[in-house]
DNA sequence: TTTGTTCTTACGGAAACCCGTAACTAATTT
DNA sequence: AAATTAGTTACGGGTTTCCGTAAGAACAAA
């Protein structure tokens, strides 16, 4: 079983739950933070020591205080840690369920397993555990379907960049011409109305207004 | 101390954490669910039996799942509560943060205390029930603002109406149409119009759609 | 090269939104 | 009762969005 796990997450009620879980599965040398940088910091010391954790457990989502922090999400700190130890296997324990969330997880920061928590989350977490250390990726049952490839809205970056600049506040004719300052490929307002268009046949929006308001509720921007 | 504490959440992860800070009070009978409607049939059969829990601790969002919930959230739990047991003191134990949520809860629903979950959640949940039993109200610290006056935002619940209605994809034609109907005092499109382009400005919004992506943002709808 | 397909761009008209001005109503003040 | 004020409604015109149709550009297949 693995050795050395460090444990980030904010929540202290959560923590107790965590431990507990890692501790019934034989795991005795576990550290645990409430600060994605403090977890940045114990990884590289790890490496530095020669005594390297061999498995991290984090959240999402750290709320932000009066500590300045270079990574204020899991998701950049994840990012970094690719950098310095691309090895370290990674489990997501996070209540966030949006599926573009996890596929991006998954398929671009390479992270190992996604648990989400919830009623049965410590226990889907030992699950976890066990399937990383036989290097099996997990994922629980509510996000599971996120990899079959039927599931796969054909939602490119562009899209999110459209939407995003949408939701900024800029018009459609401001966005043509930013698109063209950038070299953004379709710019012309013709276009950007055309791709909107598909966009809102696809959520089913009656109008832009509606677009915006049901991507944000998925959590696409 | 409180006798006899029914706490509702939803997190395997978090019970743990609760569950000690309650007990290093002295409290012996606690009881959890992880369900609302649990939590409402508990407090009721309390009642019955003449044995009625004298605080409650409660979430708000529960997480759906395959069972068919009559109250899907805290909020309509403690609605209901308010009914069959008006003076059953309630502290609010939550993620959520958005100061128009703590607002209608403290000042709508009567809650006693409201403490957010965060790195300092237990430690504050703990001064809360402590507070709450002589009688006095909680919020913590980054929340404890809501309640004063300054920060009175002139936004109605017609402004939040209309915007609920914006977000759904109505147009304003429409929505005059809707308020007309249903006898809602300012329903002519002019007055929607005006009524928008006050918010706009003070949410410093471009235009509608900007709008809608801002109070989404900070959880006014 | 030709054909066909897909993507991008262009244009035009109807609808919706934005924004100012002004009239009308209701409630309050004097 | 007259005047002031706040709130609602009405209207006009400029802008933006919406939604067709269609022409041009890029690319692959035959």
């Amino acid at each position: 079983m693995f050795n050395k796990v460090l444990v980030a997450d904010d929540l202290g009620s959560i923590h107790l739950g965590v431990l507990t879980v890692i501790d019934s599965l034989g795991i005795k040398n576990v550290q645990q933070v409430q600060y994605c940088d403090d977890a940045y910091l114990r990884i590289k010391k790890g490496l530095l020591d020669k005594t390297p954790f061999d498995l991290l457990i984090t959240d999402l989502s750290f709320k932000a205080d009066h500590r300045e922090q270079k990574f204020p999400t899991g998701e950049l700190l994840i990012q970094e840690i690719k950098n310095i130890s691309p090895d370290l296997p990674i489990i997501v324990y996070s209540i966030e369920d949006r599926l573009h969330k996890v596929r991006t997880l998954i398929n671009v920061h390479g992270v190992k397993a996604y648990v989400c928590k919830g009623r049965r989350g410590l226990i889907e977490l030992s699950s976890a555990i066990q399937k990383v250390y036989n290097n099996e990726r997990y994922l629980s049952p509510q996000v599971s379907h996120v990899l079959s490839n039927k599931y796969a809205l054909e939602i490119d970056d562009f899209d999110i960049l459209l939407l995003k600049n949408l939701a900024n506040g800029y018009s459609q004719e401001e966005i043509s011409q930013q698109f063209k300052k950038q070299n953004i490929k379709p710019s012309s307002l013709s276009s950007i109305e055309k791709r909107l268009n598909k966009l809102r046949i696809q959520f089913k929006a009656n109008n832009a207004i509606h677009l915006v308001a049901i991507v944000k509720d998925i959590g696409l921007i």
